[in-house]
DNA sequence: CAAAAAACACACCAAAAGGTCAAGTTTTTG
DNA sequence: CAAAAACTTGACCTTTTGGTGTGTTTTTTG
């Protein structure tokens, strides 16, 4: 990973400005919504400009996804066997939730390019993604064959994490508007991490 | 409700068929990205054609989610204070789930609705729903005064729900190819709420 | 400091798409 | 059965938009 703190070039100043006004400008008008001026316009550049650093319209959004993929595969933490059971699932939603309320939008992103039917998703990232689960599930079922644990569906488990803790980004502007607030604050992050622990540790016998 | 069984008049056929396309199409491409010449052509119908029913593209989306939206408030079950808690929530997961396997289109033209901020949602639907979560959650807090149940924060605990089974629906893509299926079959429903009603009820104490 | 490379930006084009029109045809109705 | 109402449809217009071409300016480099 490049991490060079400040002294970036012109261009990745540029392809950075660019990335995080296409990010929001999908996000709000999808794909085939979202006009390059408009990317340009947020971005603070002509047009021709942002052209001249992406070939096309198809190049800005994928390169918005693999930063959005990365992202995920950086925050999605990782479920070790020596962790047992009960702190990897405690790690595990602590971590999507915190990537939740902190990158709401790249959980957007994926979501709507999922729901979509992932038209543009390379295949490496649905077999990668299969891979994921598979093995993760794999070190369930250990705890479960070990009696460390109840016997519920692996698989459905990593799916009922997954949904619980993206709602919370996805769906932020439903939340927001039934709980009557302006924005999430901070110790949302911990209220929620608690509120699922709490309930999915249990309902895996994990729990008094 | 108007549910004559047959015989429809041409309007209604023709409107029938222009919706049913009009869902598919903005479920692939979005709002912005969907055209109605492509509605028209998978409705079998010329696009003028399409335009003498709907007078533009908006209109057709309104109807679509107008649809959606009576779907969703016909499919989503009660949480009614005299079934008691364990009754109540086992029915209201059953509920969410089936419809989130026989419908999965509604979820998902709702669901890229609110990520994408419900630009195109009246404000009744917001403060309905505000109103609909008030009430259940009341309901919720109502069983946990009377000791019928644990205390768990209530609004959540709907949150919960929701995404856990409308995760089936939106995520339909990922889950199954993470599971390598090609569709969804009619077991999956019993498998699912079964999963979801035993981890959630345990999770709100409300079964060993 | 000059030449080369990178970045910038105006003007333009062709295709796509929303929507209108007007002239038809079919169906309903009195 | 005739008039009216409902429906159908190809042609057309206008706006938007992705993308290009060309020339200019700025930055880097030897």
């Amino acid at each position: 990973m490049t991490k060079n703190n400040k002294p970036q070039t012109i261009r990745e100043l540029s392809v950075d400005k660019i990335l995080v006004a296409a990010q929001d400008e999908f996000i709000l008008q999808g794909y085939k919504g979202a006009t390059v001026q408009s990317i340009a316009d947020n971005a603070g550049l002509p047009k021709a400009n942002v052209l001249y650093y992406f070939k096309n319209k198809e190049n800005i959004y994928q390169a918005v996804l693999e930063k959005t993929l990365n992202m995920w595969d950086e925050g999605i933490g990782d479920i070790m066997p020596e962790d047992g059971p009960q702190l990897a699932i405690e790690k595990f939603i602590r971590a999507k939730v915190t990537m939740s309320f902190n990158n709401p939008k790249a959980s957007k992103i994926y979501a709507m390019e999922i729901i979509q039917g992932a038209q543009h998703l390379k295949d490496f990232a649905r077999t990668y993604l299969r891979q994921w689960v598979r093995e993760k599930a794999k070190v369930f079922q250990c705890w479960i064959d070990n009696g460390e644990m109840h016997a519920v569906d692996p698989v459905n488990l990593i799916f009922l994490i997954w949904s619980s803790t993206q709602h919370y980004a996805d769906f932020d502007n439903q939340i927001l508007t039934i709980m009557n607030r302006a924005d999430y604050e901070t110790d949302d992050i911990e209220h929620v991490t608690h509120f699922l622990t709490d309930i999915i540790l249990r309902g895996c016998k994990l729990k008094k």
